[in-house]
DNA sequence: TATTGTTATACTCTATAACTATA
DNA sequence: TATAGTTATAGAGTATAACAATA
């Protein structure tokens, strides 16, 4: 439990670090906006998945998922197949071309992170990786479940010193889509 | 100097931090929406100030702060008034009305982080605002000046070639201001 | 002529709701 | 009836450009 200090503090750096995004989002090609590119980048990482998963991974509405997808594949960068298991499912996977966008974008964003952070070590790039997963994942809950179960699900709350190797997962969000 | 594992972790990160940003605008007012609460949480911490320099501390241009600004002036939370130095300029401050507003906002953001970071230490809250604020720093000359790259003008430039296409590097040095 | 701030317009991203087609 | 996905519409946030008033 921090202070209210602390949480002022907090809130005012996540209001500034959208000037972070959108300087590294000027760095994308105009035909693959940052929507786009996440859309390539979680495809790439996890690989095929069905709308609604991408929609998880996102922690966006389906609804809007489904425009990035739709901007992605008309470019020819994903391939939306039908599941055969159900017809109103589709597939989502990454097509050659995808994969050659997905190297350019990879560049940009690799150039533009040296420039800027030249002289933070490996491990401050862990560090502020982990935490930013963990702050993703105590967030998790905040579409689907308003009634606060009073007890926190015995979620286990991750021990700081992150070992580098393996990135904090997706928070698991419950549903992406408008309440029914 | 990081891996590229390292930064396309990063980068992924810093797109799906939207989300949380959004789940702390829910708890806002609709009459004060988030770059509402941002203007009054600079004032309130920088004290009064000029629009220039509230855009500089926002990181926006000042075509954007102007409508934040003028959102909030027509709610009574803060005063414009003309700078007797320099007629051209308007001097920001917070009214008593604002001071409440803020006092509000406050409470709610408290009580969504007290929510939703329970399980999180004071030196975790703090390691997280270090990084975050270092982050931005690092990033900082993305619209502002360029700033006289005090050592190295040959600065090591993209290491990595360049792929063709557009410009990785923008332009650069950028004010709080459309280009003229 | 340069600078401070405003306004007009356009674009990105998101949410809600209504719709379709399957299940 | 419920679910997967789409589309329509609305709103917040931002950028660029053109403009007004002052320096």
């Amino acid at each position: 439990m921090a202070a209210r200090r602390q949480y002022q503090e907090l809130a005012q750096q996540l209001s500034a670090i959208g000037a972070v995004k959108r300087g590294l989002g000027r760095v994308l090609p105009s035909e693959c906006p940052a929507g786009s590119a996440a859309v390539l980048g979680l495809l790439d990482r996890h690989g095929e998945m069905r709308m609604s998963r991408l929609a998880e991974l996102m922690a966006i509405d389906m609804s809007v998922t489904s425009r990035h997808v739709a901007h992605v594949a008309e470019r020819g960068w994903i391939d939306r197949s039908a599941d055969p298991a159900d017809k109103r499912s589709r597939i989502l996977r990454l097509t050659p071309a995808g994969r050659d966008m997905l190297a350019d974008l990879s560049e940009r964003y690799m150039n533009a992170l040296a420039h800027h952070l030249a002289d933070w070590s490996d491990d401050e790039v862990d560090q502020l990786n982990a935490l930013l997963g963990r702050l993703r994942a105590s967030f998790g809950d905040c579409r689907a479940a308003p009634a606060a179960p009073a007890v926190p699900p015995p979620a286990a709350p991750p021990v700081l010193p992150v070992p580098p190797g393996e990135p904090v997962e997706a928070p698991a969000a419950r549903t992406t889509r408008t309440p029914l």
